[in-house]
RNA sequence: GCCACUUUAGCUCAGCUGGUAGAGCAACUGAUUUGUAAUCAGUAGGUCGUUGGUUCGAUUCCGACAAGUGGCUCCA
């Protein structure tokens, strides 16, 4: 007998060989049905594996983040069970559980798969899943897995073989299809119900763009049919805020395929969200004692070759351009121009930390399949700065710097994001990283140190670092779930000498400066697509294009709607006014959908009181207000920058 | 850049297997002067992304290019 520990504490006795599956059984039919995997002593197994000692136990079911994963990682396999019974001979790479779903690497030789396909595939995966074939496990030795493969002329899976461990190679049978797999895998196909092939899409062998692209196969399953329709439900919805929709419905942004692409038209919407973002910075920025600077769009060449920026980044920058024997490229970065800023005059102690700031334009060459919307372009303004400091001060400004992060994503309401720690990988040193271990050691702890102290949440990437230094950057995610950075924050330690930037310290000494690049709101386009759909398109008072709508009920009040326009504008409130002849309901229906913050309904009654009828978007009807109570309100809420 | 798909009126979309196009909304004109999410009527608007080819004839079939979409790679 063996002692099985549940996950409430209670200690229950079993025959030795018991699996997850029959103790689901000894304790309801009902559980054993769900029952996908189960965890037994913090491992993630099948439910039918023989458990032979004393164990922790936790049975997995769809509610379990490890029960999804090994729920989609055994749906990928019914997959391709199903894609081999339509093209026999096709050979898989991996097919792993994602977040949301599965897919499955193949290569088809020369066949290219079509929507139609998918189709074709769903039914085939609903008919095998209905024959509720069991996942059965089988160990193998590597010199046999070895023969099987090589038998079968399977280059992918003997190249996964050879990084195997002999004695730890597994296989599992489902159906008519074999696969080399670690799984585990749920007990049988049918409790697959709900099946959903979403795209076909090239994917590089290991992800190198030097290998042959292999064909992927994302899907989705469910245990049944109605969480797959809130899911579809769910990526339609999400699909109505995406930036790209919204920006085209609010007049935010255009594109044009005569200017380029990744090279968006900011509308008169757009422009005025941008203004008040660089409010914004410029007073976060001047009360935190930087300085504002302004720099040209282009440089000559020798500046980023100075920078190392060239050759290594040639790629990702536009080509130069030549004039008088000469050649000059767009920025496509601001650092090199504000170095020569502080290099421009002679720098004592005294003079530091030296902070320059600038809304910076860059250009850069990513490659056509990148862009997207506002989030990758190539034309992009930086709420760039750079602080130079000394070693000493270094942990002070970059603490800062985290501070500045932390209050504009409380004015944002961002509270959906990861900061990630980029440290250098060691063995690297001297390739991708500057050759300078004890500095790299010493700024990592030090912004280890700033996170800590700050209490703010983090991660640590290995690996991950500029070049130059270890920096802290902020991921979100997109509605459609796309990964970006939204801001940076970067130590660099090798442009100082780089560039030969030198101060006297206190014993009169030349000093090299470290620097700090930083980036807290990233760059208006990425910044103003994430929030857009941070809002929806619903804006707070004071970033939102339009504050105030004014609706007459007719033409008769026009003086009296003026008269408020008026007092409105003077209050420095953005207001229009609504004079069409259309019914009220219409003109409210319009200005809802248009998303502006305040609707002032002008009519028989508010003329004779002197009084506004106001009306707040999502929100409806507010009742009757004076007009100084109204300035009152959203003055102060311009003024606070309130988010609601 | 690579793989797949898409491109029809300002917007959202329809248009069986080739016979030069249609709806709703928006726009414009007129009527209506309206009380908290769509007033009515009329008018105008498209060389069907561009460009080659096949064909008596191409929005429709094939190729190239461009832009976009979903991934891959990349993201200093």
């Amino acid at each position: 007998m063996i002692n099985v520990t549940f996950p409430d504490g209670a200690v229950r006795q079993y025959e030795a060989g018991v699996s997850a599956l029959d103790i689901a059984k000894s304790i309801s039919e009902g559980l054993a049905r769900k029952v996908l995997s189960a965890k037994v002593n913090g491992q993630v197994w099948d439910a039918s594996r023989p458990i032979s000692e004393d164990a922790n136990l936790q049975l997995l079911t769809w509610t379990d983040t490890d029960g999804k994963s090994t729920f989609w990682h055994s749906s990928a396999h019914l997959m391709a069970e199903a894609v081999e019974s339509m093209f026999p001979g096709v050979k898989f790479w991996v097919g792993p559980a994602l977040d949301n779903g599965f897919y499955y690497d193949m290569d088809l030789g020369d066949k290219k798969l079509t929507e139609d396909d998918l189709v074709v595939l769903e039914k085939k995966m609903n008919e095998l899943a209905k024959q509720n074939n069991a996942y059965q496990r089988k160990e193998m030795s590597k010199a046999e897995a070895i023969a099987y493969f090589t038998e079968k002329g399977d280059e992918y899976k003997l190249d996964l073989l050879q990084n195997l461990q002999d004695g730890s190679i597994t296989f599992y049978t489902q159906g008519n299809f074999t696969d080399l797999c670690r799984g585990p895998h749920i007990p049988a196909t049918g409790v697959i119900k709900a099946i959903k092939l979403t795209n076909i899409a090239g994917a590089y062998w290991k992800g190198d763009e030097k290998n042959k692209q292999l064909t992927r196969v994302y899907g989705i399953t469910f245990p049944n049919q109605k969480e797959l329709d809130e899911y579809l439900l769910m990526l339609e919805e999400a699909k109505k805020r995406d930036h790209r929709k919204l920006g085209k419905e609010l007049g935010i942004f255009t594109m044009d395929e005569d200017i380029g692409p990744g090279l968006p038209l900011w509308m008169p919407n757009g422009t005025i969200i941008i203004e008040e973002l660089e409010k914004l910075a410029k007073e976060t920025e001047e009360a935190a004692g930087y300085k504002r600077v302004v720099t040209p769009h282009i440089a000559k060449e020798n500046l980023y070759i100075t920078s190392g920026h060239l050759p290594y980044y040639a790629d990702s920058m536009f080509p130069p351009m030549e004039m008088d024997g000469e050649k000059y490229y767009l920025k496509a970065m601001n650092c090199p121009h504000h170095h020569k800023i502080f290099a421009a005059e002679h720098k004592s102690y005294r003079d530091l930390p030296y902070r320059i700031a600038e809304y910076g334009t860059c250009y850069r060459y990513e490659q056509s399949g990148e862009l997207f919307g506002l989030m990758r372009v190539r034309c992009l303004h930086m709420n760039d700065a750079h602080i130079y400091c000394s070693k000493e001060q270094f942990f002070q400004e970059f603490k800062a710097v985290n501070d500045m992060y932390l209050k504009y994503f409380k004015i944002f309401g961002v509270d959906k994001y990861v900061m990630r720690l980029s440290l250098h990988a060691p063995e690297k040193l001297g390739q991708k990283y500057v050759d300078e271990p004890a500095l790299w050691k010493e700024t990592e702890d030090m912004v280890r140190k700033v996170l800590i102290d700050t209490n703010t949440p983090f991660i640590e990437v290995p690996d991950e670092a500029a070049f130059y230094g270890p920096k802290i950057d902020v991921q979100i995610w997109s509605t459609i779930g796309r990964e970006f950075t939204l801001a940076t924050n970067q130590v660099d330690f090798n442009s100082g000498r780089k560039f030969k930037l030198e101060y006297t310290n206190k014993e009169n000494q030349t000093d090299v400066p470290l620097i700090i690049h930083r980036a807290p709101l990233g760059t208006h386009e990425r910044f103003i697509g994430f929030l857009l759909e941070h809002y929806a398109g619903k804006f707070p008072v004071w970033l939102s294009p339009l504050q105030v709508k004014i609706l007459p009920i007719s033409d008769k009040f026009m003086e009296y709607t003026n008269e408020v326009k008026a007092e409105l504008r003077s209050a420095g409130i953005r207001v229009e006014i609504d004079d069409r002849s259309e019914k009220i309901g219409r003109k409210i229906r319009e200005a809802e959908l248009s998303r502006v913050p305040y609707m002032l309904v002008l009519g028989e009654k508010e003329m004779t009181e002197g009084k506004l009828s106001v009306r707040r978007q999502g929100k409806g009807d507010l009742g009757s207000q004076t007009i100084a109570e109204f300035i009152g309100t959203v003055v102060a809420e311009i003024k606070n920058r309130t988010e609601e």
